[in-house]
RNA sequence: GGGCGCGUAGCUCAGCGGGAGAGCACUGCCUUCACACGGCAGGGGUCGCUGGUUCAAUCCCAGCCGCGCCCACCA
C-alpha cells in the first residue's frame, strides 16, 4: 500500500540510479531507429546549478524523454565547458587567499592547479543535473578541453588560418585592464555613468592667442592626441583646416584635419582625435594617416609615451592631473555634468580600455554569410520566430571576432614563431617545427604563442566536436545535425550564431534544425536573480523541499513563449500539491483494486462514464502531442493538470465510486480496468514532465511490469475511440450536479440535509439520462430522491434550469425566499443582456449576409436557449414572489 | 538612435477574429472511509488609451501612453 503522501527524496535517487545504470539514457548508434539529437549547452565546469539551468535542462529533458519513448534513438549529448576567464578567476581568487598570484606559480603550475580544481568541483554541476532528473547520455559526457575536443579546436584553427579566415592584426581591441586580456565586443557592457564633459582649449601653434575648443569625457587621453578634427563644411573652422595646434602639457604640434566624423552640432564642432584609445578616432586616424600614440600600459597606467611626471599614473589619477594642469594654464573652458555610457568588462567589472595590440581575429563576416542564408531559407528555424530578427540584425552587422585572450586557462593557440617573427600555424608542435625547419633551411628554435582562444571558440564546435569529429565519421553522420537546440536568448550571439557559422563551414550543414529560445527566470518580483541582490532561488533547495518533479512541473508550466518567468515558491508549492493529488489518486486506485488488466481494450467499454473517460484521454493525448510538437510546454502541462485533477479525480473517480461499491460484477470489473487504464495513461503522458513520481507509481501499482516507465513506448492514441454521445451525456451530468450544488450552497441548505430534486419539462432524452444516472446524481448532489414532475412545483422552491429541463428543489422548510429572489433576478439580468446582445447581432443585415451560416445558426440557437432559460427563471421568480 | 517584447480578475499569467479563462490569493460551507498538500460553491475584469479594417475585434492594422529587454552610440 502506498503511503499517504509522496516523499520524493526517498524515491528520486533510487530511480535515477536504476535508469542510469540500466542504460535507459544511452543512445543506440547501431539501432535502426531514427536519431533524435539534442546538444546540451555545456554549463561551466566549475559552476553550480542555477534556475536558468533548471529551466533549460528540464525542457530538453522533456523533449528527450518524450521522443525517446516515441521510438526515436535519442542522443542528448552532455558535457561541460572550461569557461576560460570565469574558471581562471575562481582559481586565482583561491590562490589570492593564500597570498599567491598566478605569476608566482608560473603558467604550467597554474594550469595544473586549475585542472586540480576541475577535478574537485567538476562533478558538482553534473550531480545536480542528475537530481533534476536530466537524462542525457552520460556515457558520452565531454569537456571542452578533452583531448578529442582540443584536437577539433586545433584542426579548425589551422584550417581557417590556411583559408585566410583567421589572421593576426594590430588594431584597437577592448582591453580589460584588470584581467589584462583582450575581450570581444560581446563581453563589453555599456553602463550609464555620471561623469563630466570637460571643454579644453587648444591654442593654435602659430597664433597662441587663438584657441580651438574640444570637449571630452576622458581628458587623460589628450596625452595621446594626434589631431583635432572639424567638419569639412563647418564654416566656423574653415580657415583652421591644415593649421596646427600646440597640444598643451605635451607640447606636440598636431594638425587640424577635416573629417565628416566631426559633428558641427556638437559643442564647438571640433573634436580631439586619439587614434590609439578610441574606436572612432582610430578610423579617423587611419583616414588621415595620423600617428597612433599608445599612452597606457596593460593595466591602464600611463606609459613612457607621456611627459615624465605622468608616467606610471593610473588613468583616473592622470585625468585629475590633466584637468588641474589645464586649469592652471587657464585652458579649461568649462566643465559640464554629463551622463554617458561607459564600456565595462563583463567579468573584470572595470571600464575597458580601447588598446592597440596584436590579436588573432576570425573573419566572422565571411562565415556569417551562409549562416544568415540558412535561417533565411528555413534550414534552421527559431522558435519563437521573432528571435530570427535579432539573429539577422547581429549577423548582418558582424565585426571581426577577436579570438585571442591573454589568459593561461584555455586552448593555447597553435601558432609558433621563429626568431624573425615568422608564424607557423600547425596542429602540432612537430608539424610547426618541421615547417619552420624547412622554411629556415635549418633546425630553428620556435616559441609558442602564449595566448589562448576565446572560450566560445571551442563551444562553437560543440555540435560536432562532441561527436568525435574529425574522427568517428559514423557518429557525426548519424547524429549531426541536431534536431533542436534549447537555449536562452542571452547566448544567441555568443553561442548560437557561432555554432551556425562553424557548423556550416566545417560540416556543410546547419548544426540544428530548430532553435527553441526560452525565457529568463526571474524572482517573484520580476528582478533578475543575482548574488549581489541576494534574491537567488536555489533550485536544489526547492528540490529538497518539494521534490524534483514539482520544480520541473512548475518551470514547464511557466515556460510560455515570449515572457520572462517570475518564479515564486508558492507556485512550486502549488504544483507539489498536484503531485500529491496524483499520488493519492493512485493510492485510491490501489485501495479499490483497480489494477491494470492485460489486453484491456478501452474501446470495448460499455458504460457511458467509462467511454467518456477514454474519450477524454484521447482528447488530452492529442492536445499534449500537439503542444509538444509546437514547443508549447506550458500548454502540455496545463492540459495534463486539468485532465488528471479535474476530469479524472474530481469527476471520474467520484462518478465510479458507486459502481466499485455496487453489486454488478461486470460493471465493477469494467470500471476497475478502465480506472487502472486511465491512471496508466496519465502516468504515461505525464512521465516526460515528472519522471520520478510517475515511475514510482508505475512500479508500485503493478509489481510484475517488466519494463520501467522510462523505456515504455508512448502509446498510439490514434486507435482510441472517441464517443461523442458519451461525452455529451457526461457533460450534461456534470452540469446538472453542479447546478444543484450551486442552489444548495446559495440557499444555505445544511450539508446534512437531504432534499428531493424534481425535474420539470424533461425531454425524453433527459428522462432516460435521469433514469440511468439517478443514483449517481442523488449521491453526488446529496439528494433524498429524484422525481419527474408533471404538476406545478410547490411554493418555496429554488429553481435552476438545464437546457432541456427545469430543476426544482422544494425547499419550503429551509429556504430563504429573499435570497432566492435575488439570485433569480441576477440570473435573469445576465440572460437579458446576453439576449439583447445576440438580438442586435441578428437584426444586423450585414451580419446575416456575410457571416458564415454556421455562426448565424449558432447565434440563433444560443438565443433560443437563453430565452427559454430566462422564461423559466422568470416564471420561477413570479412564483417565489407570490 | 535602431530592434524586440509586454500592458487581460487582487497577484502571476494563458488565450489572440464570432459565448472573457487558469493557478494562487480571497469569501462561505464541509474533518464524506484516496487526498485539508483535500472537496464543493462563490465574489471579482469598460481584456492600457484613441482611431482604423471587418457583418463581427481582447485578438488584425496605425498612433499614443506606460513598462521591460537587446543592440549601437555623439566627443
Amino acid at each position: 500500500m502506498l503511503d499517504k503522501t509522496y516523499r520524493p527524496a526517498e524515491v528520486e535517487a533510487k530511480h535515477y540510479t536504476s535508469w542510469e545504470e540500466g542504460g535507459a539514457f544511452g543512445c543506440s548508434p547501431d539501432s535502426n531507429r531514427r536519431p533524435f539529437t539534442v546538444m546540451m549547452p555545456p554549463p561551466n565546469v566549475t559552476g553550480s546549478l542555477h534556475m536558468g539551468h533548471a529551466l533549460n535542462m528540464t525542457l530538453q529533458d522533456v523533449l528527450t524523454r518524450y521522443e525517446r519513448r516515441r521510438g526515436r534513438d535519442a542522443l542528448w549529448q552532455p558535457g561541460t565547458d572550461h569557461a576560460g576567464i570565469a574558471t581562471q578567476m575562481v582559481v586565482e581568487r583561491q590562490l589570492a587567499a593564500d597570498g599567491v598570484s598566478r605569476h608566482d606559480l608560473g603558467r604550467d603550475a597554474f594550469v595544473e592547479k586549475v585542472w586540480e580544481w576541475k577535478g574537485e568541483s567538476g562533478d558538482t554541476i553534473t550531480r545536480q543535473l542528475r537530481r533534476l532528473g536530466a537524462s542525457p547520455d552520460w556515457s558520452r559526457e565531454r569537456f571542452t578541453m578533452d583531448d578529442g575536443l582540443s584536437k577539433a579546436v586545433r584542426k579548425v584553427f589551422v584550417q581557417l588560418h590556411k583559408e585566410g579566415l583567421i589572421y593576426k592584426d594590430k588594431r584597437l581591441v577592448n582591453w580589460d585592464p584588470k584581467l589584462r586580456t583582450a575581450i570581444s565586443d560581446l563581453e563589453v557592457e555599456q553602463k550609464e555613468v555620471k561623469g563630466h564633459l570637460w571643454h579644453l582649449r587648444y591654442p593654435l601653434a602659430d597664433d597662441p592667442d587663438r584657441h580651438i575648443v574640444v570637449a571630452t569625457t576622458r581628458p587623460e587621453t589628450m596625452l595621446g592626441d594626434t589631431a583635432v578634427a572639424v567638419h569639412p563644411d563647418d564654416e566656423r573652422h574653415a580657415d583652421l583646416i591644415g593649421k596646427e595646434v600646440l597640444l598643451p602639457i605635451v607640447g606636440r604640434r598636431i594638425p587640424i584635419v577635416a573629417d565628416e566624423y566631426a559633428d558641427p552640432e556638437q559643442g564647438s564642432g571640433a573634436v580631439k582625435i586619439t587614434p590609439a584609445h578610441d574606436f572612432n578616432d582610430f578610423e579617423v586616424g587611419r583616414r588621415h594617416d595620423l600617428p597612433m600614440i599608445n599612452v597606457m600600459d596593460d593595466q591602464a597606467r600611463m606609459n613612457e609615451n607621456v611627459p615624465s611626471d605622468y608616467v606610471g599614473l593610473d588613468r583616473y589619477e592622470a585625468r585629475k592631473k590633466v584637468v588641474a594642469a589645464f586649469e592652471a594654464l587657464d585652458l579649461l573652458d568649462q566643465i559640464e555634468d554629463y551622463i554617458h555610457m561607459v564600456p565595462y568588462g563583463d567579468r573584470g567589472g572595470v571600464p575597458v580600455e580601447p588598446w592597440l595590440t596584436d590579436q588573432w581575429y576570425c573573419d566572422a563576416k565571411t562565415l556569417a554569410k551562409p549562416a544568415i542564408e540558412a535561417v533565411e531559407d528555413g534550414r534552421t528555424e527559431f522558435v519563437p520566430k521573432n528571435w530570427e530578427n535579432t539573429y539577422f540584425e547581429w549577423m548582418r552587422n558582424i565585426q571581426p571576432w577577436c579570438i585571442s585572450r591573454q589568459l593561461w586557462w584555455g586552448h593555447q593557440i597553435p601558432a609558433w614563431y621563429g626568431p624573425d617573427g615568422t608564424v607557423f600555424v600547425e596542429e602540432t608542435e612537430e608539424a610547426a617545427q618541421s615547417a619552420a625547419d624547412s622554411h629556415y633551411g635549418k633546425p630553428t628554435e620556435l616559441t609558442r604563442d602564449p595566448d589562448v582562444l576565446d572560450t566560445w571558440f571551442s563551444s562553437a564546435l560543440w555540435p560536432f566536436s562532441t561527436l568525435g569529429w574529425p574522427d568517428a565519421p559514423e557518429m557525426v553522420q548519424r547524429y549531426y545535425p541536431g534536431d533542436v537546440l534549447v537555449t536562452g536568448f542571452d547566448i544567441i550571439f555568443f553561442w548560437v550564431a557561432r555554432m551556425m557559422m562553424m557548423g556550416l563551414h566545417f560540416m556543410d550543414e546547419v548544426p540544428f534544425h530548430k532553435v527553441y529560445i526560452h525565457a529568463l527566470v526571474r524572482d517573484a518580483k520580476g528582478q533578475k536573480m543575482s548574488k549581489s541582490k541576494g534574491n537567488i532561488i536555489d533550485p536544489l533547495e526547492l528540490i529538497d523541499r518539494f521534490g524534483s518533479d514539482s520544480l520541473r512541473f512548475t518551470l514547464i508550466s511557466m515556460a510560455a513563449q515570449g515572457r520572462d518567468i517570475k518564479l515564486s515558491e508558492q507556485r512550486v508549492e502549488g504544483y507539489r500539491n498536484f503531485i500529491t493529488k496524483l499520488w493519492n489518486a493512485a493510492r485510491y486506485c490501489q485501495m479499490n483494486e483497480c489494477v491494470p488488466v492485460d489486453g484491456f481494450n478501452p474501446n470495448s467499454a460499455t458504460l457511458a462514464t467509462n467511454r467518456w473517460i477514454a474519450s477524454s484521454v484521447k482528447q488530452t493525448a492529442a492536445a499534449v502531442e500537439r503542444a509538444l510538437a509546437d514547443y508549447r510546454f506550458n500548454e502540455a502541462a496545463s492540459v495534463l493538470y486539468q485532465f488528471a485533477w479535474h476530469s479524472f479525480c474530481d469527476w471520474y473517480l467520484e462518478f465510479t465510486k458507486p459502481i466499485l461499491n455496487g453489486d454488478d460484477p461486470e460493471a465493477t470489473a469494467e470500471t476497475r480496468a478502465m480506472t487502472a487504464w486511465a491512471l496508466d495513461q496519465i502516468l504515461l503522458m505525464l512521465n516526460p514532465l515528472t519522471p520520478f513520481v510517475t515511475e514510482e507509481l508505475w512500479r508500485s501499482l503493478s509489481a510484475d511490469r517488466e519494463a520501467e516507465l522510462i523505456s515504455t513506448d508512448w502509446p498510439d492514441y490514434g486507435s482510441l475511440a472517441e464517443d461523442k454521445t458519451a461525452v455529451a451525456e457526461i457533460d450534461w451530468l456534470v452540469r446538472l450536479i453542479s447546478q444543484v450544488r450551486t442552489i444548495r450552497s446559495e440557499m444555505n441548505v445544511p450539508a446534512g440535509a437531504k432534499i428531493p430534486l424534481q425535474v420539470k419539462e424533461a425531454s425524453a432524452e433527459t428522462e432516460s439520462r435521469l433514469e440511468r444516472h439517478g443514483d449517481l446524481i442523488k449521491r453526488m448532489a446529496r439528494l433524498s430522491h429524484l422525481e419527474i414532475l408533471s404538476d406545478e412545483p410547490p411554493r418555496g422552491s429554488a429553481q435552476s434550469v438545464l437546457d432541456e429541463a427545469t430543476l426544482v428543489l422544494p425547499l419550503a422548510e429551509v429556504i430563504d425566499l429573499d435570497q432566492e429572489r435575488q439570485r433569480l433576478q441576477k440570473e435573469i439580468g445576465k440572460l437579458d443582456s446576453e439576449i439583447a446582445k445576440i438580438d442586435k447581432k441578428l437584426s444586423n443585415e450585414q451580419f446575416l449576409a456575410k457571416a458564415p451560416d454556421a455562426v448565424v445558426e449558432e447565434q440563433r440557437e444560443r438565443r433560443g436557449e437563453a430565452v427559454a432559460v430566462r422564461d423559466r427563471l422568470a416564471e420561477a421568480l413570479a412564483r417565489v414572489s407570490a
